[in-house]
DNA sequence: CGCCTAGTTGAGGTAAGTCAATTCACGTGG
DNA sequence: CCACGTGAATTGACTTACCTCAACTAGGCG
């Protein structure tokens, strides 16, 4: 009997293995203890030692990393559904910071407690950390963007992936959706100058093809835009669960 | 009773979690099944369905993803211990390519049978999955070189990871190693033409820092070299087991 | 009304790309 | 032993995409 809807963190697990009532249980145990942050303030800072995972209820964040020479590389957006700092757990200390773009809702968990509920649950486990090896496909995805795209095709890109994620968690259409970032936090993620990122905009936005403005992304034309980016969701799609 | 050498697959997973006698025997039969492919002959083409793992016994391999435009972007080098192609179990078809850069040895496994021994292995897949995630940590920080780091301090950055890869392994040490990459496949990796790659190269030798000829990479001032690189093994770092 | 942040536009500089030769290292067959 | 072929590395000349600096505009909001 369902009195609930299902979360975005459920929605998501699902899609890899086929969790029984025990799990989902465990999982909605894990997914209480919430806490906000605002927008800045971030939740976990870079070289941060006591290690702390939490799952993304509400709001946009961004994990990034800072250099040396203090500029910053973000290397991924996260929306709700999303583990943020799983990976810290394996490293002596945080390698990356994680900032809220919007006010944000988390579940907070410690490195101990969620080793200890993946000990005797295997079975989550093994779906949150396949959870994470899609997550990683999105990197890799940027990867390709900033290593062999144009500024103008990677931008194009970045937007059409974020319209994917959110339409597969209901949350925007094809054709446009809410956007709370800035164009420095584009800037930060393509590895342009946020001056380049306006300038790109504009391209776009007169060309036909996509406007970005006051929060909110418009798809003027997606097949066009769709082949300029040369982008393909397959990397985004995946199967049944692939455990039973 | 131990009679025969440790592989490199059984260290790398070790440090994730604490195997048993009989899941070492289940990963050294997953293990056997060899087979060898020549330099230059994909093991796994961009868009294959058949969905296969291997396991890198012996060689280098590269992983990459061509575009539309003809250019390709290398997204990591496997050495052995590493799987290979994990990921495109999760997609329908695999999103990237597999190139042999020398001659390999590898296991070949089905995806079917890898997640039937993940069923009854949960353990196991633990390790496999944290293992994996380490790995991200790699592109992330490849990511982040492509993104904010000029041409020589990526150059060199890639260069040390390796070295520090291979050191762990006991392939090489601090002042050098062998490395059978041409410098096509660092211009691939890093984003850059061969022919910029050919300058850096030059430079960081004149300047004293590294020389890479010959298949072999000598660190000259490995100080120095870290420091123009920005670089800190702690992302290749691990800790004791997680899992006990 | 003034302040603050984000966005916009222009001018000029530079890192890295492209095109085109040339050299080098190496096999291989005559 | 030499002529030849092939792929990689090297170097030069020129082009360009993106960066930096600097100024200005537009909106929110106390």
């Amino acid at each position: 009997m369902k009195n609930r809807t299902e979360t975005a963190l459920e929605r998501k697990l699902a899609a890899f293995v086929a969790l029984s009532a025990d799990e989902l249980g465990v999982l909605h145990k894990l997914h209480g203890n919430r806490r906000t942050f605002r927008a800045g303030t971030d939740l976990v800072y870079q070289g941060q030692r006591d290690q702390t995972v939490f799952i993304l209820a509400k709001g946009w964040v961004s994990s990034y990393k800072l250099l040396a020479t203090g500029t910053r590389q973000i290397v991924d957006f996260q929306i709700p559904g999303d583990f943020l700092g799983l990976r810290s757990i394996l490293l002596h200390a945080s390698d990356h910071g994680i900032e809220p773009i919007t006010d944000v809702e988390v579940s907070e968990i410690s490195a101990k407690e969620l080793l200890d509920i993946f000990s005797e649950n295997p079975r989550l486990a093994s779906a949150v950390l396949w959870a994470a090896s899609r997550d990683e496909a999105m990197v890799v995805e940027h990867l390709i963007d900033i290593g062999r795209r144009s500024a103008g095709e990677r931008t194009a890109h970045l937007i059409l992936e974020l319209g994917a994620r959110l339409t597969l968690v209901g949350k925007g259409s094809r054709a446009e959706f809410d956007c709370p970032l800035k164009q420095h936090h584009l800037a930060d993620a393509l590895g342009l100058s946020s001056i380049h990122v306006n300038r790109v905009l504009r391209r776009l936005r007169e060309d036909g093809m996509m406007t970005f403005r006051n929060n909110r992304v418009t798809i003027d034309d997606y097949e066009r835009l769709a082949a300029f980016a040369d982008f393909d969701a397959a990397y985004l799609d995946h199967e049944r669960p692939i455990l039973r």
